[in-house]
RNA sequence: CGGGAAGUGGCGCAGUCCGGUAGCGCACUAGGCUGGGGGUCUAGGGGUCGCAGGUUCGAAUCCUGUCUUCCCGACCA
């Protein structure tokens, strides 16, 4: 009653909307195009940023932080870039406002403190961190750099959807400088390969591993790796990029280093990074019409306990028995929630942490407690079933196990089975709208083919996956000849 | 940014055409009976009708502007 979601058959979009509001993971803001991230959102969040942030420490990287403002002119540095980004960047041109004299009560931009030079509020920090390497680079002994920073950035987007594509949103971005190519290449892969991991293993999310076409590559990059993932609706999302930034920047900001050999040479660059992004991902990729469906890795609460009594004597024996469970529980590192608020009744509280996704949730009453027993209950299949108490922890803590292998087994069968091989036109357009997801065709690899393909049927080409098998064909489109396919989709 | 729709207690809506000072369901507060899938009874509290102007004796209602959101499109790493 009153949380009842659209069902994702009625309208998807409107479900994934009625997802995340209703789940509580965000809302929208008075600012047009910004959402809040609520708390309970956030936690899910931390809980992916702390993972991340722990891998990439295993792989030696440092965290630093670098301003949010980016005077235009090193934003211009890079040509490539600086067209890119461009048309979505927010500019502050003054730094003081004044009460208006004819509105009393009124703030006027003060037109006395105009800057000299505009800041560009970051849409990505390539540039000012750039123009700091500049300075922290001598030798190939400062080499290699390999920092990543936790930050905020705005893109001025036209249409927004929450987590999807907002104008700010959160992120981390990886920056790195090294002696050689080859060794920027093989940062930009195995940075490919963390976020590969972390995704598949953490959020349950199968990934394509590939790169992208020159159409869609970063902007300033030479070469730009993702991971592509594919949602409920068949559409695919790029859950995470890396880019072989080649010297481009380095030699925009004149970063060069004094090698082994005594030569300067421009160092070579990387930049990696996923967003808040990733939490829709989630969201589209394993939710119901009951609501959400956390993977228990990253799930904010993992295990929810409802407590079943009449009267207080048997609430009292209850929450003794609670308690012993929970002790248990903590131990194993799991966290838990005895919800034993009185103003609503089980029922409601069920409804509610399916909503919430929360992956396992026990109920415990007088007839489980003489039995025993309690009752368990699973949000991936929603199955329940009585589990003795003895051992319980060690129950719970594989059956959080299963979920999470069993969520990651339900997407990459539903992935598997939406990825077509296509061989004339005609078959393309029919998979891509009667059924979705990834078609696999063979491209003659240009990017004018690449453009009338997603001028007629709205599919891009996702990426070129990296252990791509080579195989002669003729192109989808142009029927030229080909001698590899590729991975096209709609994608958000 | 173009086309369409919407904004009325925390949430979902009615009322707007035809102007007369705001109502329903859920939620909330207190208490009771309850309690294994969104209980129930009684008594309560809460709203500058998105915002700003205008018309009028009088505006949620008519007019103008503006903000926010949704859907479609264009755009977007």
């Amino acid at each position: 009653m009153g949380n009842e979601l659209t069902p994702r058959a009625t309208d998807y979009s409107q479900w994934y909307n009625d997802l995340v509001l209703k789940g509580g993971l965000a809302d929208y803001s008075a600012v047009r195009g910004c959402m809040v991230i609520k708390p309970y959102g956030f936690a899910l969040w931390e809980n992916m940023r702390d993972q991340l942030d722990k891998m990439f420490k295993e792989t030696g990287h440092v965290n630093a932080y670098f301003p949010l403002f980016v005077p235009k002119s090193f934003l211009e540095k890079e040509e490539g870039h600086a067209e890119g980004f461009a048309k979505e960047c927010a500019v502050v041109t003054h730094y003081r406002l004044k009460s208006d004299p004819n509105n009393k009560g009124k703030l006027i931009v003060d037109p006395e403190a105009k800057l000299d030079e505009e800041l560009i509020v970051r849409p990505t920090s390539e540039a000012i961190i750039w123009n700091a390497y500049k300075d922290w680079i001598q030798s190939y002994r400062d080499l290699p750099l390999l920092i990543n920073q936790w930050a905020n950035v705005v893109r001025w987007e036209m249409r927004t959807r929450l987590f999807l594509r907002t104008t700010e949103f959160l992120w981390q971005e990886g920056h790195t400088a090294h002696a050689t190519s080859e060794e920027a290449i093989g940062e930009a892969e195995k940075m490919l390969h963390v976020y590969a991991d972390f995704v598949e293993n953490y959020m349950a999310l199968p990934v394509i591993k590939g790169v992208k076409t020159a159409n869609e590559r970063f902007a300033g990059a030479l070469e730009t790796y993702c991971i592509e993932a594919l949602m409920q609706d068949g559409k695919a999302l790029q859950a995470g990029t890396s880019h072989f930034l080649g010297q481009n920047f380095a030699k925009a900001f004149d970063v060069k280093f004094l090698s082994k050999e005594n030569k300067q040479e421009y160092v070579w660059a990387t930049s990696w990074g996923v967003s808040t992004r990733l939490i829709g991902a989630l969201v589209m990729a394993h939710s119901d019409d009951e609501g959400l469906v956390m993977p228990p890795r990253i799930a904010p609460l993992q295990v929810a306990i409802v407590p079943i009594y009449k009267g207080p004597e048997q609430k009292a024996i209850v929450d003794a028995k609670v308690d012993e469970i929970m002790k248990a529980l903590k131990a194993k590192g799991i966290s838990v929630k005895y919800d034993d608020s009185d103003n609503v009744r089980p029922g409601w509280k069920f409804a509610e942490y399916e909503l919430k996704g929360v992956p396992v949730r026990i109920a415990i009453g007088q007839k489980d407690i003489e039995n025993k027993v309690v009752e368990v209950a699973r949000r991936d299949t929603k199955e329940k079933q009585s589990v003795p108490q003895e051992n319980i922890a060690e129950y719970i803590s594989q059956l959080l196990e299963d979920i999470q292998q069993n969520l990651y087994n339900r997407a990459l069968a539903y992935r598997d089975d939406h990825i077509t091989k296509v061989d004339t036109w005609e078959e393309f357009k029919q998979v891509l709208h009667e059924k979705g997801g990834f078609v696999s065709a063979h491209w003659d690899g240009t990017s004018e083919t690449e453009d009338k393909i997603k001028e007629e049927v709205k599919a891009t080409i996702r990426c070129i996956p990296l252990d791509n098998p080579k195989e002669d064909g003729v192109c989808v489109y142009s029927g030229k000849p080909s001698t590899q396919r590729v991975l096209f989709a709609a994608a958000y």
